[in-house]
DNA sequence: GCTTTGAATAAGACTTGCCTTATATAAGGA
DNA sequence: TCCTTATATAAGGCAAGTCTTATTCAAAGC
């Protein structure tokens, strides 16, 4: 199963976030799940095992408990594959770093800076621009 | 359609990498489809429509020709998701920004530093680390 | 106007995933 | 030992997604 198919299922996304903050029981996971979603044990568990299998969690045992804990690896790699979109929405994140995307889209609406995506299909008829790549 | 259920098709995901690269037809993306995917072109366009309809492209017709841009917002989206997970394989990237995240943790291996994630089940017996949240 | 090209839609088969109930397995405690 | 708790697995039903072929619709070109 593909990392993207596993972070299809919105159990398994709300599953990876209590895992991010730390190493849970699978009890408490699914006494967490079932409040929010009103599914069976064994549905949780199906979850966890799908989780298990795909990379994003490792577990241990201790006594009966099986603890969960988060592993990045595959969420990682989905990070990799966003990579060559970033440019749409970020301006190149220079040495300084973090300005909020949404102040500079607001900036380049004044000086007609590019910065990537999100342009309106008129603007085309305002430009030679064809291609339209992030990050340039 | 979850963002997450769109990428969660093969095909959809190359379809994005290719309009990641610039606007495109319907039937170039079909051609560049078929050569990797072996499907028909009613399944793309069925493709193409999925993608439209949760917002991962516009489209504008030119002729009879469509043409397709990304939108990159639902990206975004997962990229935001993404964000807290992040502190597992990246140091804070502080002003001087991009230092690959295996080298921080092979440091790490030495100086015990907490960075986030990785850590192994052994390393649990060592410290009163019962929480593990990335980017402490 | 007719035919061809570009692209979308329709209908149906097939597959896959998720959930449920029932059950198994193993540890903990009386 | 026996019962309970913690968790996983099994089997089967149902829903949703993806593919295929057939068809529609609109623009282009002769």
């Amino acid at each position: 199963m593909h990392a993207f198919d596993v972070l299809g299922d919105p159990v398994r996304r709300r599953i990876l976030e209590l895992l991010a903050e730390g190493e849970r029981t699978s009890g408490a996971v699914t006494a967490a799940i079932r409040e929010e979603f009103a599914i069976s044990q064994p549905a949780v568990s199906q979850h966890l095992r799908v989780l298990r299998e795909s990379g994003f969690t490792t577990v241990r045992a201790e006594g009966a408990r099986r603890l969960y804990t988060i592993d990045a690896a595959p969420l990682r790699e989905v990070d990799v594959w966003l990579e060559r979109f970033r440019g749409f929405w970020e301006q190149r994140l220079d040495a300084l770093g973090t300005e909020l995307a949404r102040g500079k889209r607001a900036r380049r609406l004044h000086d007609g800076t590019q910065g990537g995506g999100n342009r309106s299909a008129k603007d085309r008829t305002a430009g030679r621009a064809k291609e339209e790549t992030p990050g340039g």
